[in-house]
RNA sequence: GGACCCGUAGUGUAAUGGAUUAUCAUAUGGGUUUCCGGAGCCCAUGAUCCGGGUUCGAAUCCCGGCGGGUCUGCCA
């Protein structure tokens, strides 16, 4: 959990002494301008109003209290937020400070068939996975990050069998195993066929050790690839899991015997019913496995090492999502946290991306061209680039995941060039500038200046000061709430928001070269935001830099 | 046909039942630089899919349409 001096929680109790019932939900952060939290009244007796006014207003942290309608608008005193953050700061290195929570949580994303390279429809999933990882563990949960490598399916089979059938013997690449792909798809469609991948599928299933050697040893070589895209977007996985892992240790088995006496027979074909009446198939009739079991057996280990459980799936797979939740709190005492973090398909103008199609735009592509736009923007804006490649590259990185972020991830969106590689307003770049801006002031400042608690002048307070300050103090507010709907999105949007509201006091406000106290609180205010632009960055995939 | 998800300016978003004038960005038009770095700032234009209902109050909740996405495999 996180550790701060919470003003919204001290006020609620304090309101509570006086009307018992008060909702939490009652007393916000106000976001139309009137004051800066406001009291709701319309739920509570109009005589409660005058009372309450006059009980909040001696509260600690509020300056003025004022009714208006049934709202009563405080204002806050920004220079004790700012002593709040300071502290907190000085004496932890962060604000909010994180308290180490003992529940276990695993996050599994991208798990994509190693039958090809990330493209951009599904790295919506990695994005989202990683960035929900970081900001469960920024609020104190033990988190890993895990994948399940499907190397047993009929797409990783058809991928061994197009090896063996166009280039056995050849030296293993990602493009070879790919064209191969590719071409048996195109095959199996004209013939209509696939009993060759089906009597693979057999051979697999029964232990054919030549099979499950040769097949690992493909997918790995695909697994190393995918390994590298997100590792391009620096995005690292803690875990990986074999499916393959779960037949040959029986456990699929055992799974299928253990809830033997509620599935049901369809020829030698099992399947077990739903409550809303769908069968859901749990091995084919020559007995062999489907892959809602090994995913469910997947989830039963997941289960034995962790408290709470999230995946992030594409929108097509809800419904297994469902399955899954609904078998393992029927049969198996589920009682453990289960959630699904669903994203919606992310296409081109021309259609859906698809690896067999041949069509998708990968991560490569896109990593590449926008390294290519942030070299080409360097030169517009400063001249002869004398910026560091590497420093094109953060850019590059930072404003692709950014991007794919900030949409709301259950809305499906198109992937347009134009768009991806646009670094103006709501974008990455624009949050890494405000940050070289802070890091600038705090550079040519001559005084030599700790963060230490103390008095906090007020001397010469402009509003765009008091307005930062109440942005910067929301930030634990908004990773819980980020955190309760597993919305990461919520902090792509906040990183944005404090940066536009930095640059509004940087407009304002001169830091350094001011009467000495205005100074030091000036500076006060840029390194808590320095702090918290570097905590939020860390946790939605910003590179940083301090030129740009 | 049935199920699930999503509909806010041209585009992307904010508002988790509350305020006059529905936020911010982008795009378009205009302005702005001897300044702690202009990837900035200021002004203008432009939106809650439609119809009912619940409520003192609805973009938000409920019902019915409409539009888009997804599922409806002994694929994963």
């Amino acid at each position: 959990m996180l550790m701060y001096q919470d003003v919204h929680e001290k006020l609620v109790s304090a309101i509570r002494n006086q009307i018992p019932v008060f909702r939490s939900e009652d007393l916000s952060f106000d976001k139309t301008g009137h004051c800066d939290m406001t009291v709701k009244m319309f739920r509570y007796s109009a005589n409660n109003i005058e009372p309450l006014r006059l009980l909040i207003s001696k509260e600690k942290f509020v300056t003025n209290a004022e009714v208006e309608g049934n709202y009563i608008n405080l204002t806050i005193d920004p220079l004790q937020l700012l002593s709040i953050m300071i502290n907190s700061i000085s004496s932890t290195g962060q604000y909010p400070d994180t308290f180490q929570d003992p529940e276990r949580v695993c996050v599994e994303h991208t798990s994509i068939n190693p039958t090809g390279p990330i493209h951009v429809g599904r790295v919506r999933n990695s994005i989202l996975g990683d960035s929900v990882a970081r900001m469960l563990k920024r609020y104190g949960y033990r988190v890993t990050t895990q994948y399940f490598i499907n190397d047993s399916g009929k797409q990783m089979m058809s991928l061994y069998l197009a090896y063996e059938k166009y280039s056995s013997g050849l030296p293993l690449t990602p493009q070879l195993l790919l064209d191969g792909y590719k071409r048996i798809y195109k095959e199996m469609e004209e013939e209509g066929s696939e009993s060759e991948v089906e009597e693979i599928i057999k051979k697999y299933e029964s232990g054919d050790p030549t099979i499950i050697n040769k097949v690992r040893e493909i997918a790995m070589v695909m697994l190393d690839d995918i390994k590298k895209d997100l590792d391009k977007l620096g995005i690292k996985i803690d875990d990986f899991t074999w499916e393959s892992d779960f037949i040959i240790t029986g456990e699929v088995r055992t799974l299928i015997d253990s809830i033997s006496d509620v599935t049901q027979m369809d020829g030698q074909a099992r399947f077990i019913e739903l409550e809303n009446g769908r069968k859901v198939y749990l091995t084919r009739s020559d007995g062999s496995s489907l892959y809602l079991v090994r995913d469910l057996a997947y989830h039963m280990y997941k289960l034995s090492q962790n408290d709470w459980l999230i995946t992030v799936l594409g929108e097509d797979h809800s419904e297994h999502g469902k399955t899954l939740s609904e078998i393992l709190t029927k049969y198996f005492d589920l009682v453990k946290k289960l959630d699904f973090v669903l994203y919606a398909f992310v296409s081109l103008e021309t259609g859906s991306m698809s690896t067999r199609k041949g069509n998708a735009v990968t991560v490569k592509e896109l990593v590449e061209k926008t390294y290519e736009r942030a070299l080409e923007v360097i030169k517009e804006k400063r001249g002869e680039s004398t910026i560091s490649n590497e420093i094109a590259k953060k850019i590059a990185i930072s404003a692709i995941r950014f991007n794919i972020l900030k949409v709301n991830s259950s809305k499906a969106m198109i992937f347009k060039w134009k768009d991806a590689l646009d670094f103006n307003g709501d974008s990455a770049p624009f949050v890494m500038y405000s940050y070289v801006r802070a890091l600038n002031i705090l550079n040519k400042s001559a005084i030599k200046y700790e963060l230490e608690p103390g008095e906090v002048s007020a001397n010469n307070l402009k509003k765009e000061e008091s307005a930062l300050i109440l942005d910067l103090y929301q930030y634990p507010f908004v990773i819980s709430e980020s955190v309760k709907n597993l919305k990461p999105e919520m902090l792509a949007n906040f990183a944005f928001m404090l940066s536009k509201a930095f640059n509004d006091f940087y407009e304002n406000c001169k830091v350094n070269s001011e009467e000495y106290e205005t100074s030091v609180r000036r500076l006060m205010i840029v390194n808590v935001y320095k702090n918290i632009i570097e905590d939020v960055s860390s946790i939605i995939g910003i590179q940083l830099v301090s030129e740009m």
